[in-house]
RNA sequence: GCGCUCAUCGUCUAGCCUGGUCCAGGACACCGCCCUUUCACGGCGGCGACAGGGGUUCGAAUCCCCUUGGGCGUACCA
């Protein structure tokens, strides 16, 4: 155990996506490299977006990519007291104060500033004012340093500093008494006793505004560590109209999760050549120094890539499990006596995706065979008849195995005079349905005897 | 606008800190060839970048400055 202790602080106000993700990936990342502590708070201070299910969304996507936690979920509404506690404080020591701007007011002042030319900051009309008796509505303000200089050294970036006059007063209560974000995290982290905050690039510039309300409740400032943002092909930070960003949807497309965790952790991080990562080599060789500070964009064919590799490297027995449910997903009940491990091994060589792979197990597991009507139309035809018929002939004398059924395919050849091209491709499509599908001899064994010889039987009745 | 920040192939990146071994390496994508019972897999090869301009230096992708371009922020969102 090491006293390293971060934190993963979603806000739940919708799914988990690929930039969360990421940033989760590499605290966890980082708290078992360093035997750690990884703590998961759930950052709902904002009770008009919140909602369960997109906690649950959240929690969902953590554990299909393999993020453990040690701590919590905490829920900052179960801490509002605290949150109140410490804005008193505050108010009592005369570091904040109580606003009577309405955000109509503010609004305009902002507006006008801009129109200016100048920054929209609060311009702190309230910050010498005595509090009033009346009941009037107000939020309250953290009184920030008005001059000198606030910096950190980034973990990731190096040394970032601010004039504190680019520091306005922020709000840290709102008009109906809920605290806001850039109060409680500092609250948080502190209390939750983090030795480093590592999260997304945008929260470089609350940066300094955090760390003078660390100082201003007498706190030790954690150390910092700023990931780069993730974008889109044409450069504009990451959202829907790049395609999926939520992490689930990846697994509707039939994306396994190895493969979204190694290309998340490549994006924005490398270790020399290295492509190829489980999550125990990460956990092994994972480090901030060999993360970018440049930010990076998303591709998608990269992470199909991966995804291919893993179904191609994985162990059949598990795909097998996953492909039933991909397979039910289509509507497709498994027999019983399909092997789904055998299925897998004929399909890891040609599918990029689950959804892919359970589409060409189609064939396999269906009651009905399908046929591609030009296949039929060009493949199944009356020469074929007899040919067929020597091939039901054949299988039916021998041992239903590799070699057998590779043997009474080579004799049917031989009897025959006709190249394997010209049986092969027949009898594929009375198998299969189409023209495309694995090895004959695998595709038969998969199917075993009792199917195979039915589907040629089939066949050779539509040939009629 | 202002603040912060970033800048190597189309994309992810190695190299940059500790200048020469870099006419810049790997990966994805793309193209070609080979293998082949279909479809794939695979093997081999190709295309392709140090944003621009100034310095410093015998020598710069590597150090410094400027320009340009990108990202983020600028909420009673987080």
């Amino acid at each position: 155990m090491s006293d390293l202790r971060v934190r993963f602080a979603p806000s739940p106000t919708g799914y988990l996506h690929i930039g969360g993700a990421r940033t989760a990936l590499f605290n966890y990342l980082l708290a078992r490299k360093e035997q750690g502590t990884f703590i998961l708070r759930i950052e709902d201070t904002d009770v008009e977006r919140s909602t369960q299910e997109s906690v649950d969304a959240i929690l969902q996507a953590m554990d299909w990519l393999g993020l453990s936690y040690d701590e919590g979920p905490f829920y900052q509404t179960e801490r509002f007291d605290l949150y109140k506690e410490k804005v008193q404080q505050l108010l009592a020591e005369g570091k904040a104060y109580k606003c009577y701007c309405t955000a109509d007011e503010l609004t305009t002042k902002r507006e006008a500033a801009m129109a200016n030319g100048d920054k929209p900051q609060y311009d702190g009309s309230c910050r010498e004012l005595t509090p009033r008796e009346d009941d009037a509505p107000y939020v309250i303000r953290f009184k920030s340093k008005r001059d000198g200089v606030t910096s950190f050294n980034d973990k990731i970036k190096g040394t970032i500093s601010f004039n504190n006059q680019e520091l306005d007063d922020m709000i840290i209560q709102r008009t109906d008494g809920t605290p806001t974000y850039n109060f409680v995290v500092v609250i948080d982290d502190a209390e939750m006793g983090l030795t480093l905050v590592l999260r997304g690039d945008d929260h470089v510039n609350n940066t300094p505004r955090q760390i003078q309300i660390y100082q201003a409740l007498g706190y030790a400032v954690p150390e910092f560590a700023h990931v780069p943002m993730i974008l889109g092909a044409d450069k504009k930070r990451l959202s829907k109209r790049h395609g999926a960003t939520s992490v689930m949807a990846y697994r509707e497309m039939g994306y396994l999760p190895e493969a979204l965790v190694n290309y998340l952790v490549r994006l924005g991080w490398s270790f020399g050549d290295e492509e190829i990562f489980s999550m125990d080599d990460l956990v092994e060789k994972f480090t901030l120094d060999n993360v970018g500070r440049s930010a990076g964009v998303f591709n998608p064919d990269k992470l199909l890539w991966l995804n291919e590799h893993y179904i191609k490297t994985g162990d059949p027995q598990q795909l097998g499990t996953l492909l039933e449910e991909y397979l039910q997903q289509l509507g497709f009940q498994v027999p019983a006596d399909i092997d789904l491990a055998e299925v897998v091994k004929t399909l890891q060589d040609r599918s990029k995706t689950m959804v892919e792979m359970a589409e060409k197990a189609a064939f396999y597991v269906c009651d009905e065979l399908e046929y591609d009507a030009k296949a039929q139309q060009k493949f199944l035809t009356a020469e074929q008849k007899p040919v067929f018929e020597a091939l039901i002939g054949k299988l039916e004398s021998r041992e239903f195995n590799a070699e057998g059924v590779e043997a009474a395919f080579k004799e049917v050849l031989k009897e025959t005079g006709l190249k394997f091209g010209k049986v092969g491709q027949p009898t594929r499509v009375a198998l299969s349905g189409g023209t495309s599908a694995p090895g004959i001899f695998e595709v038969m064994l998969v199917l075993g005897r009792e199917r195979t010889l039915k589907r040629l039987r089939a066949a050779i009745e539509r040939i009629g």
